[in-house]
This record gives C-alpha cells, structure tokens and sequence, in this order.
DNA sequence: GTTCAGTCCTGAACGCCGTTCACCTTTCAC
DNA sequence: GTGAAAGGTGAACGGCGTTCAGGACTGAAC
C-alpha cells in the first residue's frame, strides 16, 4: 500500500532527532524511507507545510495536563511542560520557532496559555499580549537553552543542569508582572 | 583597488532590505556588487559571518542614545529602540534573531540591557535572568510584527499602526515583573 | 470479471544554493 | 625593480526544493 501521511511526519520526526534540522531534507527523508523524494509531495504540498505537522507532532507528543489551581501556577506549568516538549527532540525550539513565526501551525501552547488566563480571570483585554509576552520567552530561552546544550555536548561532557532555576525565575518574573498589571499584589 | 569589508556589508544592507533574507545569497550579493560570488570569500570566512556582521550593522545603525534616569525608563528605552532598528529593516527581526541564536554576533542589545539593569540596582544575581526575559520578548514580539507587516504588504494597503501598545505592554509587564521581584512595589 | 478512478511511487530534470580551488591582475612598500 | 599581499576570475562539486509525465497497484462498481 506504502506510507501515509502520519508514518512520515514520524519518520520525520526520527531524522530530526538523530541528525538535526539542517539534514531533515527532502532527499534524506526519502532515503530513509526507501522512497524517492519526489514521493513525499504525495503527502505534504511543500516543505514548509511538513515542518509544521512535524511541530505540531512534537507537541502533541510532549503535551500533559496541566493540573487545576490558580492561573499563576496553571501559566508555570503550561510553560514548563512546553520547555519539556521542546528539549524532548534535537533543535525542538527552532523548528517550533519557525514553524510559529510564518504563521503555518504550532499554535496550541499559545491557545493554552491564552484559556489559563481567561479562565483566571485576567482582564480580556490584556490576556493576547501576555499570553504573548510568556511564550516569547519560552521559546526564547529554550532555544537559547537547546542551541548550547548541543553545542556544549559535541565538546565537553558537562550536562549543565543549573538552567532549570534560571527559566523557572524569568517565568516567575513575567506572571509576577502580569499580575502586579492586574492589581491582585498578593505577594 | 577593489572593495572592502564595509563596502560588501554595506551593500548585503540594501539587498536586504530590497529583496529579503531569502535572496540574500551570495550569489545575487556578488551579482550586485559586480564580482563573482568566490570574490566574497576574501572579505568572510562564509555567509554566516557576512550575515552576522550584516545584522550587527543594522543594531549600529539603529542604536540611539539613551536618556539618562530610573532603570524602568531606560529599559524600556533600550526595548523601544531595538524595536525600531529591527522594524527599519526587512526581515531585520529574523536576521538578528538568527544571528543571536547560534552566538555570532548581535551581542549589543544584551549588554545594553544588562548594564541598564545593574546600574539601577538591580541585584546582580538577578540581571542576566531579567535581561535575557525582555531581550526575548522584544526579539520574540518584533519578529511576529514583521512577519505580518510583510504579509499583509503584500495584500492590502492598510498600514495597521495600532501595534505599538501592544509592546509596550508586554515591556510594562516585564518590568513590573522585576520591580515587583526586587521588592520596590512602587505602583 | 472487467473496468476505472484513486493512491502511491518512479526517474529524470530544472534552477537554484554555499563553497573550493587554481590561477590571474593590480597595488604598493621596500 | 621586486615581491608579497589584496582582490578577483571562472569553473566545478555536491547538495537543495520542486515539478512533471508516466507506471503500478488497489478496491469498489458494474
């Protein structure tokens, strides 16, 4: 019968994690399929349009519940659980980056950020730019985080596990603005 | 006597912000300035480092003098005009966000930020977490901004300047969030 | 049982890309 | 005057995303 759509955006996801986004081609994932890579164009209408579904699988492999609570730890946890997801696969914080910056998928850690705060009774009017202002920063830092880690590791074998507090304190910092802009200052 | 290093940044500038990122290739560089694209080999080692002297270019171009007073001020100071250097330039957000990730260049908005910081007293445990969360959210917001300002250049002739609060929003909140976490509730 | 549309794939080609290399010219300090 | 350095040529290499005409297999309808 041959491959559907979702056996590639797996076999995708495979290439990425073992060889980098840079060597997730056309021809390499064809290769790795034992297809050619003119086949591919049966299931994805161009390159870009594959990316995203692999994006988007990546998070749908990392998604967990978010437990129930207030908004501030519902907001850490989702931001925490995305920063998992991302680490979870080589170059995860590019490609999701990318995939969000041209619009073309990875919108759900956006969608769940934006329902914590509206549901945590956050004014409407200010839960896009906040929900805005958290994810920048995840995906800032982790890529920051991501791009070093694998820089570190073709040298030294230092694992470097300090950078969990640095991303817990600049989340903490955001959800403390956002809720000092709300007025409830329980500190 | 043939061109020097400034000349091919200067001109990489305008191709550019003429035809983007994309076709910033060496090529179309080399087509432009009348030379074989070898020829720019003499003058960088490879594209990556033409890119980030391109990128570090436009951030000299764009820097503007920062007015003395309160931390808050200045921060928000640096954010706003590393916003309208990035906006002054096609694609300037990704060029500069790309050059930034694989730490080529692109250092200046950092230090500014983080200099900024510590000179207003800002717990020195606490500046790199605080300058990298605003330099994020600025590199992070600017890059969707573009992304569809130049989108929808291309469709409609709407000019859509209702933006700018949105980021000064997202700046307000982040520098609420260290006020609030160095302690001096000053609302 | 045969037709026939649909799915999946082949194989070759097109026009790009970054980069390397051997070689040539011009300039200018010594 | 000479010789090194700076700057450039022209061709090539291996790769890329993408297109396109066509071939094989599948399974339902008749």
């Amino acid at each position: 019968m041959g491959y559907h759509r979702a056996d590639v955006i797996g076999r995708a996801v495979d290439v990425l994690d073992s060889y980098g986004l840079a060597d997730l081609t056309m021809r390499r994932l064809g290769q790795e399929l034992g297809v050619q890579p003119s086949a591919l164009y049966h299931h994805f209408a161009n390159k870009q349009t594959l990316l995203a579904a692999v994006a988007d699988e990546i998070l749908r492999r990392g998604a967990r519940p978010v437990a129930e609570g207030p908004w501030e730890v519902r907001v850490a946890g989702i931001a925490a659980n995305l920063r998992e997801a991302l680490l979870g696969y080589r170059d995860g914080a590019e490609l999701v980056s990318t995939v969000r910056a041209f619009d073309l998928g990875a919108r759900a850690p956006y969608d769940d950020l934006a329902a914590a705060l509206a549901g945590g009774g956050v004014p409407e009017g200010l839960v896009p730019t906040a929900a805005g202002t958290v994810l920048h920063f995840v995906l800032g830092h982790t890529l920051d985080e991501q791009t070093h880690l694998q820089a570190g590791s073709a040298g030294a074998i230092e694992d470097d596990p300090r950078e969990g507090s640095d991303f817990e304190l600049g989340v903490a910092l955001i959800v403390g603005g956002i809720r000092a802009h709300v007025g409830q200052i329980t500190l």
